[in-house]
DNA sequence: CTATTTGCAAATAATTTGCAGTGCG
DNA sequence: CGCACTGCAAATTATTTGCAAATAG
């Protein structure tokens, strides 16, 4: 239901319309870039938007990506994730979810839950300042590198 | 209670004995700079740990801050946690605890929630992998970046 | 003593910026 | 047509590494 085909076609428009919004040009970089992180659920770097984006338009360089990774960031399209060790990482999903982190590899999936959503902050958090958005984050090790210990032992 | 002058004392012998298990040298170096991640409640990035620990060693340099850093990582002795925008910072509350961050200035503050701590964790989780610790982070404005904006509006 | 660790400086990796040509509106 | 946008290459910033001298155990 989530990704049908045309969800798409409906980010794009969403991508459109920011723009008019605040006024800035649409271009085949951009569509580009942006669908690229929008298709993943998986939360990119710059390089591996840069590298996928390439694929279908070899022309576009790397500060592209930067720059329009990081204007849509300011847009609110997406959200620029702190890094597990240096490297930032994008994510466009807009919906209330939650992340689960390996710790091993750095391999990172959202996942939801009503319960999570329902939480309430303390009120020690007003004392820090005005509180926005909340998530959980989850740190384990993945499926993959808990296999790989089962196969080193 | 919890910050008495010999809690340092306490932390020190923590660090030497972890020292001890992982069969690696006490040198002041890593005791300057565990005491000074572990002295803050902010969470420092590399350069405003070496800024300090400067003060009270001159000579110490950035490369060792860095390589005593993410050894008291492996340690489990503090936690690398990913920045913003580029900077890896540093926590040495190992307690636990969650996070607030100012999504203007980049200001990361602890605090802590029993309820928050007993949340549940949904079975979608179990199917990305081991989960080993949760904590929430809130995304927001402080209190500072807050009064910036009543001064500029 | 002797293997580890440090400090230095140079090397990488990640991200940003200045500028001239190109294309969206 | 004009200004915003791109691509390139060079600049910055963040972090890592090789190696000789220093030092903890």
């Amino acid at each position: 239901m989530n990704s049908g085909r045309n969800a798409i076609d409906e980010r794009r428009e969403r991508l459109v319309e920011a723009c008019r919004r605040a006024g800035i040009k649409v271009t085949p970089q951009r569509l580009e870039i942006f669908e690229e992180v929008a298709r993943r659920d998986d939360h990119p770097d710059a390089a591996q938007v840069h590298r996928e984006v390439r694929r279908r338009m070899p022309s576009v360089s790397m500060d592209t990506v930067y720059r329009t990774l990081w204007m849509l960031d300011d847009l609110g399209l997406i959200r620029a994730m702190g890094p597990g060790r240096g490297k930032t990482r994008f994510d466009a999903n807009l919906s209330r979810h939650h992340h689960f982190v390996c710790v091993r590899c750095g391999f990172t999936r959202d996942f939801y839950s009503d319960e999570l959503d329902r939480l309430t902050l303390p009120k020690t958090v007003a004392a820090l300042g005005r509180a926005e958005s909340s998530q959980i984050e989850v740190r384990g090790i993945c499926k993959a590198c808990a296999s790989h210990d089962d196969a080193g032992t």
